[in-house]
DNA sequence: ATTGTAATGTAATAATATTACAATTTTATA
DNA sequence: TATAAAATTGTAATATTATTACATTACAAT
């Protein structure tokens, strides 16, 4: 497998083609158990998210959706971005005002969002112990956790090698 | 100390006062120690972030701010923001795209900030050993950690009461 | 006093996200 | 199968958040 390389745009080597039938089959699976309709255009951005290594933003795809379907707007891409994080697939970064794919959407989401600073490669890493922690902690002064927002920037091995 | 409620806007209890005084004072501390500059606008919109114990948006900073300077614009609270967050004396709600001063600027910043949906008042709780154990996670993945972005939204002691 | 640096003024615009309402498609069921 | 209800998509407009570029002013160091 080739990768495109250039200063921006970083790849590094990994089996792409694989990890992306991997997200919509499982993807498939979670709205078929959940009674949720992934469209085509839902499915498609799924597609384009999970292509991108990168936490991908939302005029970002909606450049490549346009070129597919003129009728795109960005509330076309928006709804499909809410559909895919009501449904556990997509996680928005924060941080970056981006989208990623989850890729364990079929099981827990406590995780955390690892950011290279360099080549732009986000990807998640389980967490559990630290949100039972922090959701503990935050009982105790009598604070209910719903939500954590866990994401941790830095450089990443293959870009620290 | 009587407080203004409405639905959008509730303020528990708290000496605000004395809170806004505290964080100045550490304010001009911290800017002297470093050898910063805190501006008359630096220093009323610091005023303005510490006033609110709700993470409060740019714009509104703006507006606040230009009924007192008619040439503010959009520009003068982000430099003040900047310049704010990169002395430690103010941090970014991700999860909100809004302000909170920080309360303990001359200390660490190894805090979660810890958000109630409900009033919206917004703080600070030390979580140093949440750091360190996700340091120490990402380090034996050999990513290498720089910046940590930790929001918790939930409902506080007063709202759940 | 002079000069370099930092801070602010001003205008324009970029980037991100939402609202409102109409049309169409799908689903459920009469 | 016809049809009503619900979900999805189309379309336009606009709101919200943030940055860039360049001019001017104030400050600090010599």
């Amino acid at each position: 497998m080739t990768h495109v390389i250039d200063s921006k745009t970083i790849q590094h080597p990994h089996n792409h083609k694989s990890c992306l039938q991997q997200a919509l089959h499982v993807a498939e699976q979670v709205c078929h158990q959940k009674g949720l309709r992934l469209t085509p255009i839902r499915r498609r951005i799924l597609e384009l998210i999970c292509t991108s290594h990168k936490a991908i933003g939302a005029y970002e795809l909606l450049d490549i959706f346009h070129a597919e379907d003129a009728k795109a707007k960005p509330v076309t891409i928006y709804r499909a971005l809410d559909f895919l994080m009501e449904a556990g697939l997509v996680h928005k970064v924060e941080s970056l005002n981006a989208f990623i794919a989850c890729l364990h959407a079929e099981s827990q989401h406590k995780s955390v969002i690892l950011i290279c600073t360099q080549c732009h490669n986000a990807y998640e890493m389980d967490a559990e112990p630290i949100y039972e922690q922090l959701f503990a902690l935050s009982k105790s002064i009598q604070f209910t956790p719903h939500y954590l927002t866990l994401e941790l920037q830095g450089i990443c091995s293959h870009c620290a090698a």
